[in-house]
RNA sequence: CGGGGCGUAGCGUAGUGGCUAGCGCGCCUGCUUUGGGAGCAGGAGACCGGAGGUUCGAAUCCUCUCGCCCCGACCA
């Protein structure tokens, strides 16, 4: 039982100066956390307790779907790291230190290495597949702007599972297993989340999604269908490809355009000479970049931007791309920038990456490759050809969902979980294989799979406060409910120790507020800002053998006779 | 790393060259009070982030430095 009286807890008044977001105040002026250093926060009774409630639903899920807690430790040599290249690859963002002798060692910015090479110590079977291992860790990024309290933190808890399989079905199998038993967690934990495509990145993996709590305040953005669900990052949002019919179009034509290097001033040129409602949405915009010494172009709609970030995610296999500069148009006199079209592609060596929306036959006023001129009608296969398609421009709210074609949203989340098909890149780098039935050895593929602990406290938080304070669901709440005993003489606090044991014995977990000397309003505040969802008022209503019963979220009160207030907060509760 | 803001008691803050650094919350003592952050009286608590400088005199001006928050880049 906690009782206030004696609690290592002190509210505050007034909300901290350095948190802005809800969760980051409210965790602070609620006694859950406190800051030490940028992105470090120590935890109170309180906090610790939602925070290992948190892992216990967890670990319980995890253990139900089968796999099996492990433990590494944070500080470790850096070797394993340095072999899959993540020291460089993680530069800065790890924090690295010698031991006195000199020796390289890191805290762990997360442990695929760890778990690789412990199963490689252990395992040499294809008989001993698939396997699925986690552990609840603290982990370490030195980020170069930890923000938002305990949403992005330098130290910070992670539940992180790896699968390792023989095939690419295994895998399969073992990652649907943990999307699975994410679901299973995250209901529990009373969060609202979309199951978003994410990018698998360079990283050779081929399926991953995250687990997103949509919140104001999250760093994530993402598309979402409100019709039928879809949900993307915007790296890896879909567009259709469509067709047109350009049998009627007109050949193309080179018009004068003086002066026109920017789309805007296209179109006033183009509405000015021919009319007809010209708008940027009609022009062809050729972005030309350099990826890994390559030129290529990239076409967009006129009236959208080249979103490099999508495109990189897009272009598997490509290390660097940059925008062309002054010194590439010198290189290459044909290039005219402003001027720019695809027509000549080919001349000039060029490689034609297209946005989706530039479909076959359809028609585009575009660059002629030459000062102040365009070329109007030109169509998309007759007079130019594409070499590949990519998703490469800015994804905007209303841009139609891939599956049904409904306007989607734009929305902010806080990613409170990522599954990954890693696949056999870091099997193969630290050489973890395993003999086949035929006796050859196979290297091992494998997913990973973290969830957000510590982070998900305060999405949670977030989700879930009002105005008035925290608000947490029953599973991971402090306690399930918040006895506050009023009055001047003892019986009221008799009968709330009375109760609370009562509640105890029942098996839910309580709150005592028996402190003699704060008042009535001091102990109604603070119930509201810790935020239990139960909170039960022995006090004035004992006259008529009453209490009252509290429900935190919906505000709701009733009172009860004081022999049925146990059952009726068990009723409230389930 | 670029841009912006800020460091004064546990928390929130006032104080822009001049007396002993002020107030509210919280904390301690006493009395009163006890259903919405009580009242009165008394009290403890601050090397004004740090270093250096200017000045008869610096929380206040200057230089450097450390830290924190926000936006972006980055990260996921």
């Amino acid at each position: 039982m906690l009782r206030m009286s004696t609690l290592f807890l002190r509210t505050l008044r007034d909300d901290p100066a350095d948190a802005e977001v809800a969760s980051h105040r409210l965790l602070v002026r609620a006694g859950y956390v406190r800051r030490i250093a940028a992105g470090i926060y120590s935890w109170l009774p309180l906090g610790y307790i939602t925070l290992r409630n948190i892992e216990r639903v967890i670990r319980e899920e995890m253990d139900a779907a089968g796999f099996q807690e492990v433990h590494f430790p944070a500080l470790l040599p850096v070797d394993a790291y340095q072999q899959t290249n993540r020291v460089t690859e993680y530069g800065p963002n790890l924090f690295r230190l010698k031991d006195r002798k000199g020796g390289d060692y890191l805290l762990a910015p997360t442990h695929e290495e760890m778990f690789t090479l412990m199963v490689k110590s252990e395992y040499s079977s294809y008989k001993d597949l698939p396997l699925s291992l986690y552990q609840i860790q603290t982990k370490y990024r030195d980020e170069a702007r930890p923000r938002s309290g305990i949403i992005r933190g330098r130290e910070f808890v992670m539940k992180d599972s790896y699968s390792f399989d023989l095939t690419d079905q295994g895998l399969e199998e073992s990652y649907n297993k943990h999307r699975d038993a994410y679901i299973k967690t995250f209901d529990r934990l009373g969060m609202r989340y979309n199951i978003v495509s994410a990018m698998s990145g360079a990283m050779g993996g081929s399926r991953s999604e995250e687990f997103l709590a949509p919140c104001p305040t999250g760093e994530d953005t993402y598309v979402l269908c409100e019709s039928c669900g879809y949900a993307a990052n915007v790296e890896a949002m879909k567009t259709v490809i469509g067709h047109a019919d350009s049998s009627a179009t007109p050949a193309l034509k080179v018009v004068d355009t003086p002066n026109t290097p920017t789309i805007d001033s296209l179109v006033n040129v183009l509405n000015e000479k021919f009319g007809g409602g010209y708008t940027g949405a009609d022009t062809l915009k050729n972005v030309l970049l350099v990826a890994d010494g390559k030129n290529i172009a990239v076409l967009v709609p006129g009236d959208r931007e080249v979103d490099l970030k999508r495109l990189e995610a897009n272009l598997p296999g490509v290390l660097e791309i940059r925008l062309f500069e002054d010194a590439d148009f010198a290189k290459n006199p044909g290039l005219v920038k402003g001027y720019v079209g695809p027509q000549d592609a080919k001349k000039f060596g060029l490689t034609v990456y297209a946005d989706p929306r530039i479909a076959p036959g359809t028609s585009w006023v575009t660059g002629a490759n030459k000062k102040d001129s365009h070329a109007l009608n030109v169509v998309v296969g007759r007079d130019f050809t594409i070499d590949e398609y990519v998703e490469s421009a800015e994804v905007r709210a209303g841009d139609a969902c891939p599956d049904c074609a409904t306007p989607v949203v734009i929305d902010r989340a806080i990613e409170i979980g990522h599954i990954f098909q890693l696949g056999r890149m870091y099997a193969q780098a630290l050489d973890l294989t395993v003999l086949d039935s035929d006796g050859k050895p196979r290297v091992v593929t494998m997913g990973s799979y973290g969830i957000g602990v510590s982070r998900a406290v305060a999405a949670i938080a977030e989700q879930t406060h009002d105005e008035i304070g925290l608000c947490w669901p029953a599973e991971i709440a402090p306690a399930k409910v918040h006895i506050v005993a009023t009055g001047k003489d003892d019986n009221p606090f008799n009968v709330a120790e009375d109760l609370a044991s009562q509640i105890e014995k029942l098996g839910l977990s309580v709150m005592l507020d028996d402190r003699r000397d704060a008042s009535p309003g001091v102990k109604f505040k603070d119930a509201e800002l810790i935020g239990v969802p139960i909170i039960v008022i022995v006090g004035k209503a004992l006259v008529e053998g009453n209490v009252e019963v509290r429900v935190r979220r919906t505000g709701e009160r009733s009172e009860v006779r004081l022999a049925d207030a146990a059952s009726e907060v068990v009723k409230l509760l389930s």
